[in-house]
DNA sequence: CTGAAAGCGCTTACAG
DNA sequence: CTGAAAGCGCTTACAG
């Protein structure tokens, strides 16, 4: 079934098929309506192939997902699907591992699909500053701010990571905690711990606090069994802590988890603090204080500028959007 | 940059360019070095949608998963990703709303893309039947047994839900539960809950347990949140319980919280029974026991039989792979 | 082993 | 408002 089909069936001609099909207004309303019945019933769709060969011009978005089992971009994922959708383009999801390159893979799939638009959910600066440039489509990193790297087709959403941490360990310190640990992340690698890193220490010297890193600090990766295990190294080598915040929420559960089986409470022995807000924390026993990022606005703003971007020439923007502060049952105060 | 780029750098014609690219054996190796040496320095990649159109057989194997927040298909997903990427095929991924038409979508995506095969995450019985005619590719359902379908192109692995979920009822009247409450699913709707619930009744009758509907089920869908409300209302309305079975993993979890919430503690007041084995039951407080499946399982012989029912004209085929009892804490022998 | 040519299913100026 | 025709970037018989 092809458009010839359609054309033969109807008794009009190819182009004037293919009109209807795209919707153009110089095709008379008796030819459109016949047309589309026998589209109707033979259920026909044009094949996207052909199109997009001819259109030069494809309709799908490329998203790019760092980490099939992270649920803050499950989440926002969803968003952004609907969003898409409900605009009438196409989406083209990939997912790829924590620490792959995904600029790489997007010339890859650009030189293949020639998708209009690529948003990352997730993404490592450096992969940008070392390949972005061969990508000359429209593009929004979302949970990461690009504004540094200086691209013309590249904007960028994300939460203020640094002050984001930094109201997580104020807010400890109100409750009176003075010996923290810290667990997730790899500043040498990750921008993303990195910052969360800097706004620690900012808070730490603010506050008139120590921090020994090496006592203090135990980097591992974002799930919920190196959560696990950071969090026993931490306080195997450091009894004296009274608070652990985590830089991620699967880093928290995994800890609360590795706390609770060395015969310890959350929160009366250690307080847990995360970090993004997924819709597990508010069910964990305790409940898990965190930082919940605004996944509504990053898709809102991701999708939306996306979208104007792609039919505007427009200057990148870099925003931060809000971050909220949830006080639930794993700290307590002192 | 094309194929006729290529062409003119290498001074070789459009056709052997295609051959080298295509790893046909009839090409010199000459021919094949310096052409390769040319598309590696353009960074060249073959546009898709021209080699689709013209191929009719497309590379591409769509995979449709209903719910984007489901942890045990991001679970299966991930698996699966591994091993058609490996096989060198391409994956086009779409998600679903639970309760949306799994079989109408493919049918859209087939008419628009072509797809050679189709693996479903997650489907409803009741569409395939409807529509799954339309569709002509090799399918393979996973979590759901389609064999009472007689489909030529549908094969489908899944687990015994229901003598899985007997196993479960089984196990906990051994640790002296004869009280059962149970939460999640819909039976009027969806086979799948309807499955283990005919589980449940074969263990009830077996052992000679009463079971009034009324007061011992209420339904919910997925989700930590109404797996929270359903068994606030099922422990509201029967204050007799000792167990509840919960028929996923995060209806359990948001049971537990229900009923510490509710001033209980799981297991010494009430024990909490999940099914699917997703990975955060084992860092839960307490950790959940179980119905592991076997996703892993259900990955590689979904793939593999897609993968050959593709190349090979093949019976279907409808497999129950392993499932696993895991004993943990959130039960206890009264 | 290689080139010239047809054709996959569409879209869109160009005429009329 | 409509049709005939060119062409998007490829692949693959068909000759040689």
């Amino acid at each position: 079934m092809t458009i010839k089909d359609i054309a033969r069936l109807s008794g009009y001609s190819l182009g004037t098929v293919s009109r209807v099909l795209n919707n153009h207004p110089d095709v008379s309303e008796a030819a459109r309506k016949h047309i589309m019945q026998v589209v109707k019933e033979q259920g026909f769709e044009p094949n996207a192939n052909a199109r997009h060969l001819k259109m030069r011009q494809p309709r799908a978005i490329a998203v790019l997902v760092k980490g099939s089992q992270n649920m803050l971009f499950s989440d926002i994922l969803e968003r952004v699907q609907a969003k898409v959708s409900q605009s009438g383009e196409e989406l083209f999801v990939d997912y790829l591992d924590e620490d792959s390159n995904e600029v790489e893979q997007a010339v890859r799939i650009y030189r293949q699909r020639r998708p209009k638009g690529f948003m990352f959910l997730g993404g490592d600066l450096e992969f940008f500053r070392r390949y972005f440039s061969e990508l000359s489509v429209p593009s929004v990193l979302l949970t990461n701010n690009a504004a540094e790297l200086g691209f013309g087709n590249l904007s960028s959403f994300a939460t203020d990571d640094e002050r984001a941490a930094e109201e997580a360990i104020d807010y400890l310190y109100e409750n009176g905690h003075r010996q923290l640990g810290i667990i997730g992340g790899n500043l040498s690698v990750d921008q993303i711990s990195f910052r969360r890193l800097k706004g620690i220490y900012r808070s730490v010297q603010k506050n008139g606090m120590e921090f020994d890193r090496m006592l203090q600090y135990e980097p591992c990766r974002y799930s919920m069994e190196e959560g696990y295990e950071a969090a026993k190294r931490l306080i195997d080598k450091n009894s004296g802590l009274t608070a652990i915040f985590a830089l991620g929420d699967v880093i928290a559960l995994g800890a609360m988890r590795a706390i609770t089986d060395m015969g310890l409470s959350v929160p009366y022995d250690i307080s847990v603090m995360g970090f993004d807000g997924i819709a597990s924390t508010q069910y964990s026993i305790p409940r898990l204080t965190t930082i919940r990022q605004d996944t509504e606005q990053l898709a809102d703003k991701g999708v939306r500028t996306l979208l104007e971007s792609i039919s505007y020439e427009l200057p990148p923007v870099h925003e931060y959007v809000g971050f909220e502060l949830i006080k639930r049952e794993s700290v307590k105060a002192l």
